[in-house]
DNA sequence: GTGAAAGCGCTAACAG
DNA sequence: CTGTTAGCGCTTTCAC
């Protein structure tokens, strides 16, 4: 029956009920420094803080040693299902380690800078970025100002930051490969915005790999965004090319799926008239009609290691290798057709 | 040019270098002290923090003031898509007043008190709760130790805490009418747990409904938690009941997926053998095939909701209702078939 | 309208 | 091993 009291209850409480000085109490309860105390006086302490309900203040141990035991996380779209499951990975980790972590949604790219000004102020230990835009200048203020942090999911392409991504480019080897193993010879594209590294490696992807096969890309169209309306435009574009292309490797699941709902309004027919592949593996593309061919991504682990690599980073443990690529993996369903048959 | 100076610079540093004392400066830049201070002396206050790229430091702020500007909150699980658009409105309401939000993902019920506790410790200024249970002691527990807090998604029965939920009685009403007007007789429910308050509310709810038609309920399986797995169980065991229902409506949309799940696998077809209903109207439940007939919450709008509902009482204003209840609204696809033609 | 001084709760030298 | 002391950066009385 411990008498949680709803006054607050201080080092100095407890000091004095266990007949101690405040600093004995701090080290007692310090997991590092409790080595320095004696048996005695640390069981006498414990019980004092625990018959008290004690529980140290974070915001007066985070002025005085700098450290807040809180890290920040920028996420472009919580809404997007790529999201949450790298943010329970972070989570994942921070809380194993006793950290809380500040969710960000960063509706506007134009908001990032200040958001992360209030994190500084906020005293943030660090902070994982989901939200780099190509040559984003956000890094270059992180540096400057010291902060540490980590990018997921988009890289950096100069390095400037440690980063945990998946490797676009074999992602979409994957699914060209799998596409040319079908048959299939007339493929285009549906790549993402040129405008966020995925974008442009995805794109670069299909291109090298259709090369590789000796295989033109017969079209290409950029989405405006990674959605599910900004894919049915674009494939609206695709379509409104003379010749229709036979399979159309899409940059992710929402765009792909946006191209369904294009072709469905055309009355065209995946897989039978048009093959489709996307990226990410969302939930539920396992159900659409029809079940989605797609890349699948270790999201969760994407979070966690970028989580593991800024705790690094914070604890002083420098890491060797300072970009982590994770390796997605093909996942086929219904919305390929194979050709050779 | 703002030289945003690596090293940390604090108000001793503006004083100087404005020519004035630090608390003239604390009030120059608290938006409601700086009335007090002349037009002269504030310009330049301003000037210097600008130039000297100031930035209060929250955590000594905070020990001073016992106000962090920030909230925690709590889910069961992230990776529910119900959840980020909860998010996502209570991270909207915090990120315009200024306040920075804790996502705390509680895997396990188990673990919600530490978590609440660690909370307590960081000094949050309140917390959002999802993941109430029936009878929640955690509520209690909240209480106790005077940490305000608001219910969202979950209400709790006996109204110890203020809530922001939707109808869920009204919910199933609407999906039970919907299948009733079209002809549906021998209707059955797959249930939610019946530990947490929506299980139960829903359940009442297509009793009641069916009640109000005159029509029984036949049979009713109960899920063992909100998924898809769980609901592929449950269907499975309605589906081992001598007559077969002409329509099931699910707790949810995850659970009724998974009664798709179990029906494909007999190879029953929705809605030709049997009409199925959701609950929740997630992402891409229009795709599946069939497209989901549902019911739509306003998520983003109950998350808001309990966030400002939460600054509320954070700042004093005791808000007269203490339930606010939002109204779903039922979304026909085509999984359930209309037998009166 | 501004300055002086105290102190929020904790940790970390420094002594002993 | 434990106590003493100082101070993190800020806000808020209290004077003037």
């Amino acid at each position: 029956m411990s008498a949680t009291t709803p006054s607050t209850v201080t080092i100095r409480d407890v000091a004095q009920a266990a007949g101690v000085h405040v600093s004995t109490v701090s080290r007692a309860l310090s997991p590092d420094k409790r080595g320095l105390i004696s048996e005695e006086v640390l069981r006498v302490v414990e019980e004092a803080a625990q018959r008290l309900g004690y529980r140290p203040n974070r915001a007066a141990s985070a002025l005085r040693t700098g450290r807040t035991h809180t890290i920040g996380v920028l996420v472009p779209d919580i809404t997007n299902a790529v999201f949450p499951p790298i943010l329970q990975g972070i989570e994942a980790s921070a809380s194993a380690r006793g950290y809380f972590v500040f969710v960000a949604n960063v509706m506007d790219q134009a908001l990032a800078r200040p958001i992360v000004e209030r994190m500084l102020a906020q005293q943030v230990d660090g902070v994982v970025l989901a939200i780099a835009t190509r040559d984003d200048p956000l890094i270059d203020y992180l540096r400057q100002v010291g902060m540490r942090a980590v990018l997921v999911n988009r890289g950096d392409e100069r390095g400037r930051l440690p980063a945990v991504v998946s490797d676009d480019r074999l992602a979409m080897k994957l699914a060209v490969d799998h596409l040319v193993a079908t048959g299939h010879r007339r493929i285009a594209h549906l790549a993402g915005p040129q405008g966020v590294p995925t974008g442009v490696a995805r794109r670069q992807g299909v291109e090298q790999a259709l090369r590789d096969c000796g295989l033109p890309l017969v079209a290409v169209a950029e989405c405006e965004s990674y959605s599910r309306e900004a894919g049915r435009q674009a494939m609206a574009q695709l379509l409104a090319q003379p010749e229709r292309p036979e399979a159309v490797v899409c940059c992710n699941d929402l765009v792909a799926l946006g191209a369904y709902d294009e072709l469905r309004a055309r009355g065209l027919r995946v897989p039978h008239d048009i093959s489709i592949t996307g990226h990410n593996d969302m939930p539920l593309v396992d159900m659409v009609d029809p079940p989605l061919t797609t890349i699948r991504l270790p999201h969760r682990e994407l979070g966690w290691r970028a989580a593991e690599t800024l705790f690094d980073e914070i604890d002083g443990r420098a890491l060797s290798a300072s970009t982590v690529v994770l390796r997605p993996e093909l996942v086929v369903r219904q919305s390929t057709r194979d050709c050779t048959v």
